[in-house]
DNA sequence: CCGAAATCGTGCCATATTTCACAATTATCC
DNA sequence: GGATAATTGTGAAATATGGCACGATTTCGG
């Protein structure tokens, strides 16, 4: 469980290296934390934007589930929550998808984004941390089908060896092995607090360049490695600010 | 599990009623959605910045805990990963706290922040869902020693009657009815998508006014409720944007 | 007790993000 | 078929957020 924070979308750009830029600075960073120009710099789209991405695509396609063949970007605003002239900017960043008069094409549309988001396809997953969270992530549906847990570490030497579906728990040292071997982008670390900069840096080493993080740790990742944060408590203990005595 | 939004963190203000704004339009918006004038309209403190507190307290407690007297800004910065102005601009939003020339009491500083954000008391929590993610929940000890379930709540009827620690879990329809009598200011939504909506509703109409949201439902809510999101599948879906073929 | 070094708090500027508001285009209805 | 209504995409303005840079203090080492 945890509210999301999010590390170094500042990349991104297979090609056109916009800036010449060094960035010599920026380690880590997270939006947690701080929030390097993830568009300037990477002349990319803001992360802000993509994060917002995947609700986009989840109203959508319920829409469209539902038989709702278009919809205006009044009346999706409405249904997510935000304001119109937001959801047209955001994705005026990636084309023109709607039609005048009329609209968004609900499948249309939820297809487009998925497709940017690249969850068109399958990803294998590497999750380090088999103890009460970690067996609740392995067992969740949700990831699915986008995201398929394909390796389980433990540093527990009871833990390890212990079988999953398919899978048998491995040593946290395997980590790097068997994440390039598999040719795995993402991991979902779930560890103890102690291990977890270990743990995500035996991840980076194998080829990961994507970390779903549920510790409260602050990791130290390359600028090329994006990490988003889980976390409940502090998302719970921002709340309480907002209590007061009695009601208004 | 999931990534963290907000939502309506637009109220506040035990006193001081700064502007004399209606604010007749703010409805529910949220952070995962829009991001209303959190600090104008309130003439509070930006919601941004109330959400990094709890890490700027876990820091300085776990320095403290270290044995560490004080920090500078910048020290404290580059633990957290942040840049030393904002933690700066972030405390002085509160108070001056700090000493030229030596830096900020961890353990002073530590306690200060957590009065401001309440966590200086525990608070009760009612939990609404009690399949996989909510018994995870309940067990869950981070939460600790800030909040405490002090009622859990389950729509199922085998469920409902089924016994935790020294909690019965009780029927969704009890809802409102408990959490008033308890007076219970905080809960977790942790059901089916399907119930969230009303289950968010029974507990509002208890006196809840902050809630957790581990479902992916816009919800609804009065402008004087925060919602915080947790949804690591829309994290973990949007990091996909950044994977390329190979790596960089 | 003095000068150099450290460090805060904050005015002011830079960036980022959101929103307005409108021309352009398409749909709808009679 | 033409007038009216709906709705997009986007320039420009408004807000919000972040960070530089420096005066003011305080510490520190002789």
């Amino acid at each position: 469980m945890a509210t999301v924070g999010e590390s170094n979308p500042s990349h991104r750009q297979p090609a056109a290296e916009t800036g010449t830029s060094a960035a010599p600075l920026a380690d880590r960073n997270g939006n947690r934390v701080s929030s390097r120009p993830s568009n300037l710099v990477t002349g990319g789209i803001p992360d802000i934007v993509i994060r917002r991405l995947p609700v986009y695509v989840r109203t959508l396609s319920l829409l469209a589930d539902r038989g709702v063949e278009s919809v205006s970007s009044d009346e999706l605003a409405r249904h997510i929550g935000v304001t119109a002239a937001q959801i047209r900017r955001d994705l005026s960043y990636f084309g023109k998808f709607g039609k005048q008069g009329k609209g968004y094409s609900t499948e249309l549309l939820a297809g487009t984004i998925s497709r940017i988001l690249q969850l068109d396809r399958q990803w294998d997953v590497a999750l380090a941390g088999f103890g009460n969270l970690g067996r609740a992530i392995a067992h969740y549906r949700g990831f699915l089908p986008a995201f398929r847990v394909a390796a389980i570490f433990d540093s527990s030497s009871e833990r390890s060896g212990e079988r999953f579906n398919e899978l048998t728990v491995q040593p946290v040292e395997r980590i790097t092995e068997i994440v390039a071997a598999e040719k795995i982008r993402i991991g979902i670390i779930a560890v103890r607090t102690g291990a977890a900069q270990d743990v995500a840096d035996r991840m980076i080493a194998g080829g990961a360049r994507a970390l779903l993080n549920y510790t409260t740790v602050v990791l130290r990742v390359p600028a090329n490695v994006t990490v988003r944060e889980i976390d409940p408590v502090g998302a719970m203990q921002s709340m309480t600010y907002y209590l007061d005595e009695r009601d208004d």
